[in-house]
DNA sequence: ATAATAATGAAAATCATTATCAATATAATT
DNA sequence: AATTATATTGATAATGATTTTCATTATTAT
């Protein structure tokens, strides 16, 4: 375990404390790779940390994604997932199975793609004068699983 | 008013009606192209069909969104929002201001971004047997407004 | 130590959305 | 036209996710 890492300083930096609490939420991220919903993050944070509420963890969460520790995204199925930010992938792509719910990540963008989204950016900046932080792009549509239980009729 | 439109159809053949909710509903995004919430579309509706309910309004949201006569955005919010689908556009691209919540339509994909896009989806294909509907792009940042009234520390 | 400030947990409150249900409208059948 | 079956509606209650409140506890500054 190394010393006060990167999460450490930005919050501190910015006048917030690292408690257990968030600490542990922090862990919980550092450890799964997926989207977790406020719930998740909750019940795998109470397996080690019982003491820890409900409210915290909506509260930590909020926080770190103001600190752009984490990126929080919504596909549609009435709940936030939350995930966490790298350093140096600044890319979100998903496909989300509308069949399933199913969430893949596709965080393999081409050379291309990159070329065309900056492109797209200049414009946005030349058009509407936008500053962009971030962007995110969810593919809709039906994952390989349900294309061969209902592919019949 | 041209007889019994596109959406007439679309939903009698599905064997439902084309009710006068319903059809106040899609009057209303005709005349609005902007991005609005269940309550604004009630609202609107509400000024000349004042016997019209806020849950029927709901429903037919999620009616017209299962027929994609509309779709449906999440900018994360906490609210859904609503747009007339176009028969030819399709392409959903959005700039979010992070600061006061603007929201602005991105329409006009450059022909290196349709092709772009089109690898993608193709690659998508090959690499997880993924069926793409559609797709949603949403950049995140500060517009111009802000810009200028936050700009100067 | 002491005082000032931030963070927490439990519970209540809020907000958007959905489900329930009796009443009404529309379509299909006699 | 009358009758039956089906779909839709409005009002209201219920739900589920998230936020707020508030008294208590932990952390930092003095
Ligand atoms: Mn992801
Ligand atoms: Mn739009
Ligand atoms: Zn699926
Ligand atoms: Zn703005």
């Amino acid at each position: 375990m190394p010393g006060p890492p990167w999460s450490h300083q930005r919050l501190r930096n910015r006048g917030f404390r690292l408690t257990l609490p968030r600490q542990a939420v922090l862990n919980i991220f550092n450890q799964n790779p997926r989207h977790l919903t406020a719930e998740e993050v909750f019940f795998l944070v109470h397996r080690n940390y019982p003491g820890i509420g409900l409210a915290t963890v909506y509260r930590t969460l909020n926080l770190l994604t103001q600190m752009r520790l984490i990126h929080k995204f919504n596909f549609g199925d009435g709940r936030n997932r939350y995930e966490l930010a790298s350093k140096f992938k600044k890319k979100y792509h998903h496909l989300v199975c509308v069949q399933c719910g199913k969430i893949i990540d596709y965080d393999s963008p081409t050379e291309k793609e990159a070329d065309s989204i900056k492109e797209i950016e200049k414009e946005l900046v030349n058009k509407y004068k936008f500053k962009i932080n971030s962007y995110q792009i969810h593919f809709y549509g039906i994952c390989k699983d349900c294309q061969n239980k209902q592919g019949g009729e």
